[in-house]
DNA sequence: ACAGAATATGAACAATGTTCACATGTTGCA
DNA sequence: TGCAACATGTGAACATTGTTCATATTCTGT
């Protein structure tokens, strides 16, 4: 054992966290193959050992995201009663986790920098967390992979919303301090009210 | 006039139209800085007599972008009556200009490839977008940029939704064809349709 | 006509993703 | 146990990228 480098076990998984970490800290540019390689203490070489480029590497870390997110979702699914209390619930737990990642909520929607076509993992992770979306609100087994989300009127516009409102939110473009709960806390619930009550002067129903 | 490529008179927006081509067909990582110079027919360090970098260049073809939605927004708010036909076409055509031109609408959005604190022009730009939204909603004179967009509850819902599933449309996380237009008008009106009734069930006001 | 400003050029630099030949460690099987 | 196949790590190399700089050319105003 000349070199303790060789075959420390689990370089896949620190490879992994060591992006996730540069990815938190300084952005997607700044996770470079060389810079995580050195994080992790390894040649660059070695990461394709691993994966098979930088992106599969960013995709991974992506999918470790949704799958947080997915049990971000179970959590909030468990601890509500009542439906509106429940979404309110939901989208502040996402807004919150948009507001602590920024970064890698980003990255978990860009298909400029993983086209996540090319990454069954990837993919598989994103639909599900839909599929369980759908599943909680129209009740299990209602959700059918095949079907546009335009059948799922609500879940996705509630997805939308909630997404649209993260994205301008880390984004600047909601001026909300990303560092205050309450603020996000009533961001969210101001797109939520809009989005269970409607608008009042347009809706037929509630003049 | 030994060399007939000196001082052309316009290579800026040469530059700029060029990016946008580039972006369009091929991706905001295709947009390098010698493929633009050679598009355009100039050196690659020529570019920066024009921009001071790469990300100013990007900026500058986002903040167009910024200009041409505003455009549409112009166009739509003179052609509609009644609010409720106003928003509906709003939506579609922004979700229209996002299935065209996706490239363009992530790089817009992208705090990733722009820091556009940086970008006075951009920012403007995209601040003006929301403030018309807002002034068109709520009546002239009713936006006050030092307001936090909290404040206009439903221009933000609105602008939330429309731009929640434009992202997802174009990540392919809807799966609406992108090129067929009825699909897109399809999947703006349902989530105009969410965001005005309302969730029934859900509010207390439409059981 | 000519000075200074604007713009173009070509060479250079460091950093990046990726590949390849090779070295070293691990594992399963005779 | 020995050894062959395999997995993983190394170091050197390559092309491409953003960016800078000294220099050359053209334009503009006086």
């Amino acid at each position: 054992m000349k070199n303790p480098n060789y075959h420390k076990g689990n370089v896949r998984e620190d490879l992994i966290e060591a992006a996730e970490a540069v990815l938190q800290e300084e952005g997607v540019g700044a996770v470079s193959v060389r810079r995580v390689a050195r994080e992790v203490g390894v040649v660059p070489s070695a990461v394709y050992n691993h994966f098979e480029n930088r992106e599969a590497l960013l995709a991974a870390v992506a999918a470790d995201g949704y799958r947080y997110m997915e049990r971000l979702g179970d959590r909030m699914a468990r601890s509500a009663d009542q439906p509106l209390k429940m979404i309110r619930q939901l989208a502040r737990e996402y807004l919150r986790f948009a507001a602590e990642n920024p970064n890698l909520y980003r990255l978990m929607f860009s298909a400029d920098v993983i086209a996540y076509r090319v990454h069954p993992e990837l993919e598989q992770a994103a639909d599900a967390s839909f599929g369980r979306l759908v599943e909680w609100w129209y009740g299990p087994g209602s959700f059918d992979p095949k079907k546009s989300a335009v059948e799922y009127p609500y879940a996705l516009s509630l997805w939308s919303m909630v997404h649209g409102a993260s994205m301008q939110m880390i984004d600047g473009h909601v001026s909300v301090n990303i560092r205050s709960k309450a603020a996000i806390y009533k961001l969210a619930d101001t797109v939520v009210g809009t989005l269970i009550e409607g608008i009042p002067g347009v809706s037929r129903k509630n003049t």
